[in-house]
DNA sequence: GTCTATAGACGGATAGAC
DNA sequence: GTCTATCCGTCTATAGAC
């Protein structure tokens, strides 16, 4: 059983991670984060020195979660083409809050790494571990050499329909931009 | 001849434009943009009633350009290929501050759509105006009804292949990315 | 003298830090 | 809960153009 100390920190950290995504970073204070959450704002240094700090921490957990559910598909889906399937299946699971806040991970780094390249730098680990699970599951499918760049192309895809589906809010076009995704993996 | 108060705007503008890109809307101040600009940050308000007002224009202003850009393509170039590919171009042409910065539209787009509808809106224009361009030169091409979807992936493949290039800063893939996204439009 | 434009000091609010 | 810094925005005194 966790203690309550333990209680306050993960509830600070689940308020940052869903706020940082909803309202950006810059956005959101420790008096937002201290309302949602119910910690008291007083309490936030005792659990993390600064903002950067608590933005650190989320990004790890963010991270550590990946690494779950990757290894969750790997275990649970038995052939590459279905996992990279579930890969893209995530834009379509998370359809709603995509339109809304665009990419976590994509807005988040866009708006911090322009001034925090340490940030970056963290931010971008999950984009590699992504196209690193990715090129994984195209070496096993007959595409050769082209694994390493196919990754990649699935990756850009998967942040280009991100966009656009945050920017013109069309369903429909979504939808569809998914779907031609979905067909290229699957004629591989 | 422009009045020296025009000269004044038009600096305060240009500044904040950049600064804008280069920093993000919320992590430049007045102050910030008074620096660079050289105009003092008391005459801001003389001509834009506030920090919202002053980002709007700004925006007018890059949509403006927009306009010039794809209608100065449409005259310069005889067939809609071309075109096409002159719009691929810019990430070419701006690879060094995509890999810095972003996509300037993209990631002003994901950090003040958040919080500001509005001004969201102002900046899917941009995108619309683009897509809309691009799918009406794809009409001219042979592709059928698959104008506006095909339109539609080549801005997110394009915004993707950004995303891509900001976050991992890889010079080769993100050549290679650009590179297959004209082969692809190049064999349609 | 009037209008446009300038310059900077000032204030309330709120941020992050402790 | 306090502290300091900084934010956006306001106010006003003034300078120059015509």
């Amino acid at each position: 059983m966790p203690t309550k100390g333990e209680q306050s920190k993960e509830r600070i950290l689940e308020t940052a991670n869903r706020l940082f995504y909803e309202r950006g970073f810059n956005s959101t204070s420790f008096q937002d984060i201290a309302e949602v959450s119910g910690v008291p704002k007083g309490n936030f240094y005792f659990y993390f020195k600064s903002k950067g700090a608590l933005l650190e921490t989320v990004i790890e957990g963010r991270l550590e979660r990946f690494r779950e559910a990757l290894t969750g598909w790997e275990r649970d889906l038995s052939t590459p083409k279905e996992r990279l399937l579930r890969c893209i299946d995530m834009l379509v699971n998370d359809r709603a809050e995509i339109e809304r806040y665009g990419c976590p991970m994509g807005s988040l780094s866009l708006e911090i790494g322009k001034q925090q390249p340490e940030m970056k730098k963290q931010a971008a680990k999950i984009f590699r571990l992504l196209v690193d699970w990715n090129e994984n599951q195209l070496r096993e499918l007959d595409v050769g050499d082209q694994a390493p760049a196919l990754a990649h192309r699935l990756i850009a895809r998967l942040q280009g329909a991100s966009v656009l589906a945050f920017v013109l809010e069309d369903k429909i076009r979504a939808r569809e931009e998914i779907d031609d995704i979905k067909a290229w993996i699957e004629a591989l």
